[in-house]
RNA sequence: GCCCUCAUCGUCUAGAGGUUAGGACAGGAGAUUCUCAAUCUUCAAACCGGGGUUCGAUUCCCCGUGGGGGCGCCA
């Protein structure tokens, strides 16, 4: 059997499209499957709504997703050009096919195409057996010269030698236009699998451009991980046939394939996409992990982050990647780690206050701290349960109003952690403040 | 309107002609911790309706209903 040869086909016409990168990766992970080719090709013939800055969309979404493609624009391969606005000789040559074979006729100075009105019928890879018949004549050449989708889709999967046409479900009824060309040039046309649509996850209809949540450059945006974003995507529509759903894309390789994949449309989920970042933020190698929080950063021009000594920056980073469920949160998270006019909570101030005798423990503290060892946690910790124990209380007793005079707040890493990267001196300093207001 | 397509917890899904219909997210309740998370335990939650076929259907078939898509000189 011939090696398989997918492709994924955008149109530079907007930004690129959750829906559209998961026809991306189904591709993609069918010809790793495989072991065939993913080929990128861009049409755009829609020289209207067609621009370059849609164009470097595509590449860095893709590239950013770790959909490396085989064959296309930048990489080459040997049936370009890949760009459709670089084919029209091609497209000359292919209409010409169908003009001898009187196929064509004009009308309105647009050429239409001639339709045998045979049923078509597929064999889908997803679907089973469908069947439509195409019943209008419909044009393949606008009256401007440009060529149409349907033809220049067509006459491409020919040429490039496609042998799986892995897309969206809103194609369906579109295929019996691509059969009838498919036959009219005599060419053996490729096998089919429509993939089910993803929804939009509140209101009705497909996921469109406008809906939230509906960008990839979005995510990279916000900091989410691209290997949970794929990981998720491949959960819309496929499972690996077990209970398992975070599972590393080698497996998912392995196990990919088109018949396993769902008929039925899914509904986006935001909320189940942010807990698969969480397990996979979770798990970063530190020097990834701190990589991430810095490119957030920079990108959000967090000044005082970024103005910290890196040792000091990763240790921050280091104690909240536990705690945190998304990059994102990390300025607001990490906030008094760099600053000294960090916010205070006034609820928590209030609810704190309000409990027993918070200004004593925290003098108590504070003697107790400015001889304590800095160097690690559980010395720390030792050393406030000994002062604690002298009270008769314990290491809760101290937790809540401590970490109201250094934080601000009632929520953050242990306040072992938090005290050992601060440094006695800025502790101490923040506890004294706190304690003469 | 015509055509295509789909149908299991709120959501993503597993499942099989006979199952206590399983898992995950979200939600509830506990446990744990130094707060908040995470984690662990636990609760609640589903086979769209009607006809068939069958000893038996949520599973197979038909109809209906509901959802989605297509019917562009967009892709």
């Amino acid at each position: 059997m011939s090696q398989v040869r997918v492709r994924f086909a955008p149109s530079p016409t907007g930004f690129f499209h959750i829906g559209s990168a998961r026809t991306a990766l189904f591709n993609w992970l069918y010809a790793r499957h495989t072991g065939g080719v993913f080929v990128l090709r861009i049409e755009d013939t829609d020289q209207e709504r067609s621009t370059e800055q849609f164009l470097d969309v595509i590449y860095d979404s893709l590239t950013w997703l770790g959909l490396a493609w085989d064959e296309g624009p930048k990489v080459g391969g040997g049936f370009g050009p890949y760009r459709q606005s670089e084919r029209t000789a091609l497209y000359r040559e292919y209409l010409e096919k169908l003009r001898t074979n009187g196929r064509t006729y004009e009308q309105d100075g647009a050429v239409y195409f001639r339709i045998s009105g045979e049923p078509q019928v597929i064999d889908d890879l997803i679907r089973g057996r469908v069947e439509r018949t195409e019943e209008k004549d419909f044009v393949i050449v606008r009256s401007d010269g440009n060529p149409v989708f349907h033809f220049v889709n067509v006459v491409d999967d020919i040429t490039m030698q496609i042998t799986h046409v892995i897309r969206g479900e809103d194609h369906l009824s579109n295929t019996s236009k691509h059969t009838e060309l498919f036959q009219a040039f005599g060419a053996p046309r490729p096998a089919y699998a429509h993939i089910p649509l993803i929804l939009k996850q509140n209101g009705p209809g497909k996921m469109s451009k406008r809906d939230q949540g509906a960008l990839v450059e979005e995510y990279r945006r916000r900091g989410l991980l691209p290997e949970a974003l794929v990981n998720f995507l491949c959960l819309l529509g496929w499972n690996p046939g077990d209970n398992r759903e975070k599972l590393p894309l080698a497996e998912i390789i392995r196990l990919f394939d088109l018949p396993g994949v769902n008929q039925s449309n899914a509904r986006f989920d935001e909320k189940k996409l942010a807990h698969m970042n969480m397990a996979y933020l979770l798990e970063q190698p530190a020097d990834r992990f701190v990589a991430l929080a810095h490119d957030y950063c920079q990108r959000q021009q967090v000044a005082a982050a970024l103005a910290a000594e890196p040792s000091y920056f990763r240790e921050v980073m280091l104690l909240s990647q536990p705690k945190i469920k998304a990059v994102e949160e990390l300025p607001a998270y990490t906030a008094y780690f760099f600053a000294e006019d960090f916010p205070v909570d006034p609820k928590v101030r209030d609810k704190v206050m309000a409990k027993g005798d918070p200004k004593t423990r925290l003098r108590e503290l504070a003697a107790a701290l400015a001889t304590a060892d800095f160097s690690s946690d559980t010395i720390l910790e030792e050393a406030i349960k000994a002062t604690a124990a002298k009270s008769g209380l314990g290491f809760g007793d101290y937790q809540a109003v401590a970490r109201l005079a250094v934080s601000g707040t009632n929520v953050g890493p242990g306040i072992t952690g938090m005290f050992r990267v601060l440094g006695r001196e800025r502790v101490l300093r923040r506890i004294e403040r706190f304690l003469a207001a």
